[in-house]
DNA sequence: CGTCGGTCGTAC
DNA sequence: GACGTACGACCGACGT
């Protein structure tokens, strides 16, 4: 046998351990996991620690074990398994199998038996055997190869240890145990004896027959009672004693740690959000994964240093069908990126990569950064010249750095797996690779390293960098071939990626590089503003708690609010805590409750200022005085464009403080503003989607749509709703759109759960076409996996026949919403495209610079306002027929708040 | 000193 | 016992 020793793993006790020592943490579905977590995080340190070849996990099995034949009061003060860790073994075991080390569970006996028994061969046959375990009966299988390790502190414990520890050789553990007893087990011992009495015992009886032999020198109470427990000793005993000749099912030779399995982890871990785990599960073991068999032979990736080379593969794509692009940059952001390299693959296995601008200490000689781009040029501005790329909108603006107008984007296989399902993976490149190509491509980290001292991929040696950027062409190419052709097999979604998704890339990169002008000097100002009223509040709120705090902290409110101040806490958050959350301080705060009042103020100025005004000044990029977002693409499960750093999709509009940001977003001199926007374009869809008579016939004769409800549903004349009706009806429509439930609505309107009920079934009363729609998507989800938009694009959902009540009804309501929220992007996608495509034949001066959701927003000149004003309520309005009309609302103004 | 999960809050 | 989709700030625990 090989050298290392034999890990034993108490499985049980780990479980355990991780249940109680960790928070409880679930999925967003509510499927319990934080023991899961605990118990993998516990064996990857362990798998780091001793990298082990052969290895055990070992659990307890359910039902008897012969120690409840013997006693039956055995363990019998012990509470019964929680349901929510019962809920995790399964998967667990699951996992641990995946990771491809052995699991062991028999049946009558216990973890400690099965691993007294392994360790004792191990031990017989001369081996090195290391048991993880918190469990001190264990030490008694300790000898000169046996050691315990602690896995909450990683403390070993020899033969000496165990001496030290409990003042007895591990070969007198058993009779230890049996005079002190061990309350976890509800075996009592001896009554009085603890550790101390029964190490002193047995350091002078030496063992505990010789002991009994001479119960009647030991003097006091103590001696009676030992007296008295003279003849249940025996059983204790029997009990204490690990049984080390179990029946295995294998030969412990066997017990080897295989390869991880990614196929079977992947969606596992998936599925319980451990996403972190998996990828360090996935990357610790490198090379030790699973293969797929290797097709072909290795990748010839070259680095290409010299004209001649250059001239060579410059040759190859010209004449190539197409090109597999990439480029290695000194940033993630755009806008400051600057090229470091370009990689090229025009056939599988064979890639190139150029650097032009590597930069550290002994770099050998590269080409200059303005003569290769000078001759890729023309290659690069060629529409007629196909390439595809991973997110080729990132390198479409690097390209744009340079001055260079990438064109011929015919693919990016981003956008294909996207649109194959933008549920079932992340669309990294490494990810569609392990997914669709089982390849575990090199990460960025994996070559730069990761943190602070994480290098920029300039300063990376050549010899690193070039292989690792060629591959990434390499990796695309192969993507693309992969992905084409399942999306050719389902030509819905083709006729999406093809006329949609692929299309709006460089509409998208325009408006990116474009960006939106933002006074600073404004925002400047409302931070000051904030500053003074929350210093102003923050004084307020000690006084009404009675002290300082740190009014960010929820958990120092929870200890004011509901330590302090003695107040009763209403609501609890899901892992059981008291909640601090702004529906409880409103609540708390109606009733009198001054604290909450303040808490909440403050809270609405700290929000405005650190992610607002603070932040956007910070952003604005300082050569064009713009902010640039990113508009990611392939996030969103819905269809639905994402905005980030920064998010432009959640500028505050609801209250005026807020909406004030709104102000420094403005159109440069010359030019204004025009916001247009979708009038309740996803209730118009589910009136589409549904064909309800009542909603058709409301939208098209332009009523106001809450108010319509309201007066369907609760039998009123049209001009007779109240407010309070209006607002009802509307939060029942948007509802609605969210698969919402009775007990939701009943939340959302402070009414009882009853009235909500009638309410609800009022509403499918009056619009029995809603009602039929929604049972025919829940059917229709679960009979085929997905839902899809008008426009065919799909959104898979994984949970919709999950046995977890919680699980199924989340996945149910996302197949309600998905249809209508995703219709809605597909609709405003086609927009943008349309208005593009107007404003390139440049009929007005004027540019998309942003997108949210329902709004479009554009800069235009002063003078061609009205026009374009005209033409793109008239484009958007347009973008799809649909059996009710689309409205689109539209303003103008020298900033985005008065454009609305 | 960074990472990460939890909680909260903004948008549509 | 949660009405859908996002992004991101902050806190506090944890690991280096």
């Amino acid at each position: 046998m090989s050298a290392g020793p034999l890990i034993l793993v108490d499985g049980t006790a780990y479980l355990y351990r991780a249940f109680h020592a960790l928070p409880e943490l679930t999925t967003i579905d509510g499927e319990p996991t934080g023991a899961i977590h605990g118990v993998l995080s516990m064996l990857r340190n362990l798998l780091d620690e001793y990298e082990p070849r052969r290895m055990a996990v070992v659990f307890d099995a359910p039902g008897k074990t012969f120690r409840d034949d013997l006693y039956d009061r055995y363990k019998a003060t012990r509470p019964p398994m929680p349901g929510d860790l019962r809920a995790q073994i399964e998967p667990l075991l699951e996992a641990i199998d995946a990771m491809g080390l052995p699991v062991l569970r028999i049946a009558g006996v216990e973890a400690d038996d099965v691993i007294g028994t392994l360790a004792t061969h191990a031990s017989r046959t001369g081996q090195r055997a290391v048991i993880s375990t918190s469990d001190k009966d264990m030490t008694q299988l300790v000898d000169d190869l046996v050691e315990i390790v602690n896995p909450a502190s990683g403390q070993r414990l020899d033969a000496d240890g165990v001496r030290q520890k409990f003042g007895v050789a591990p070969e007198r553990i058993i009779d230890y145990l049996t005079l002190v007893g061990d309350t976890s087990d509800n075996i009592p011992g001896v009554p009085g004896v603890g550790p101390k009495t029964a190490a002193k015992w047995l350091a002078e009886y030496g063992d505990l027959d010789n002991l009994r032999d001479h119960a009647e020198e030991i003097g006091g109470k103590v001696g009676e009672r030992f007296r008295e427990t003279l003849d249940k000793l025996p059983l204790y005993k029997a009990l204490v004693t690990i049984k080390c000749d179990v029946e295995l099912p294998a030969d412990p030779d066997e017990l080897v740690v295989r390869p991880v399995d990614p196929a079977r982890l992947k969606p596992l871990l998936e599925r319980l959000e451990m996403r972190t785990t998996l990828d360090r599960l996935l990357r610790d073991t490198g090379g030790e994964v699973a293969e797929e068999p290797q097709a072909e032979r290795p990748p010839r990736y070259e680095i290409v240093r010299d004209a001649a080379r250059l001239d060579h593969w410059l040759k190859k794509i010209e004449s190539a069908e197409l090109v597999a692009l990439d480029t290695e940059t000194t940033s993630l952001k755009y806008m400051q990126a600057e090229l470091v390299g370009i990689s090229l693959a025009v056939e599988p296995g064979e890639a190139a990569y150029i650097p032009v601008a590597h930069r550290y200490p002994g770099a050998p000689a590269q080409l200059d950064r303005e003569t290769v781009l000078a001759r890729f040029r023309p290659w690069l501005e060629s529409a007629d010249r196909a390439k595809v790329g991973h997110h080729l909108k990132y390198d479409a603006h690097i390209f744009m750095n340079h001055g260079i107008a990438l064109a011929g984007i015919e693919h990016d296989s981003m956008l294909e797996s996207y649109v194959l399902n933008s549920t079932g993976t992340r669309h990294d490149m490494d990810s569609v690779a392990a997914e669709y190509l089982g390849m575990r491509t090199t990460k960025y980290e994996d070559i730069a390293g990761k943190g602070a001292k994480q290098l920029r991929f300039d300063e990376i040696d050549l010899d690193t960098a070039g292989p690792y950027a060629a591959e990434d062409a390499d990796v695309t190419l192969r993507l693309h071939g992969v992905l084409s052709e399942k999306l050719n097999e389902a030509p819905e979604l083709a006729k999406l990626y093809e006329e949609l998704e692929r299309p709006l890339l460089p509409v998208l990169q325009k408006m990116e590089y474009t960006g939106v002008m933002v006074d600073d000097a404004m925002l400047a100002a409302q931070s000051r503003e904030l500053a003074e009223s929350m210093l102003e509040v923050e004084q307020a709120a000690y006084e009404a708690g009675r002290g300082p705090f740190n009014l960010g902290s929820p958990k120092q409110l929870q200890e004011v609010l509901y330590g302090r101040l003695g107040i009763t806490a209403r609501r609890k958050t899901p892992t059981g805590q008291p909640s601090t959350s702004e529906r409880t301080l409103q609540e708390l705060a109606r009733d009198g409750a001054e604290l909450p009042a303040k808490v909440l103020q403050y809270r609405a100025l700290a929000k405005l200022k650190s992610t607002y005004t603070d932040k956007l000044p910070r952003e604005i990029n300082p050569r064009t005085g713009r902010i640039h977002t990113s508009y990611h693409q392939a996030v969103a499960a819905t269809g639905r464009l994402s905005s980030a750093d920064p998010n432009l999709q959640n500028i505050p509009i609801r209250t005026p403080e807020g909406r004030r940001i709104r102000q420094a977003f403005v159109a440069p001199p010359g030019c204004r503003l025009l916001a247009a926007d979708y009038s309740q374009i996803e209730l118009r869809i589910m009136a589409h989607l549904s064909g309800d008579d009542g909603l058709l016939v409301a939208f098209s004769e332009g009523q106001d749509i809450h108010r319509a409800t309201a007066a369907e549903v609760l039998g009123v004349a049209i001009d007779e709703v109240s407010a309070e009706q209006r607002r009802s009806a509307k939060a029942v429509n948007f509802g609605l759109i969210y698969g919402m439930s009775a007990f939701g609505l009943a939340a959302q309107l402070g009414i009882g759960r009853t009235e909500a009920q009638e309410y609800v079934d009022l509403y499918f009363d009056r619009y029995p076409g809603v009602k039929s729609y929604m049972d025919k998507t829940r059917s229709l989800a679960r009979e085929q996996g997905y839902v899809s938009t008008l426009f065919g694009r799909r959104l898979y959902l994984q949970r919709i026949n999950s046995r977890n009540v919680r699980q199924r009804q989340g996945a149910e309501r996302a197949a309600i919403n998905a249809p209508m929220q995703g219709t809605a992007a597909d609709i405003i996608k086609r927009a943008m495209l349309d208005v593009d495509r107007w404003l390139a034949a440049g009929a007005v001066d004027g540019r998309l610079i942003m997108q949210v959701h329902d709004e479009l927003v554009l800069e235009v000149a002063e003078a061609d306002t009205p026009l374009a004003a005209a033409a793109v309520k008239d484009i958007m309005e347009g973008a799809a027929m649909l059996d009710v009309p689309l409205r689109v609302d539209i303003g103008t103004g020298p900033n985005w708040d008065e454009a609305h």
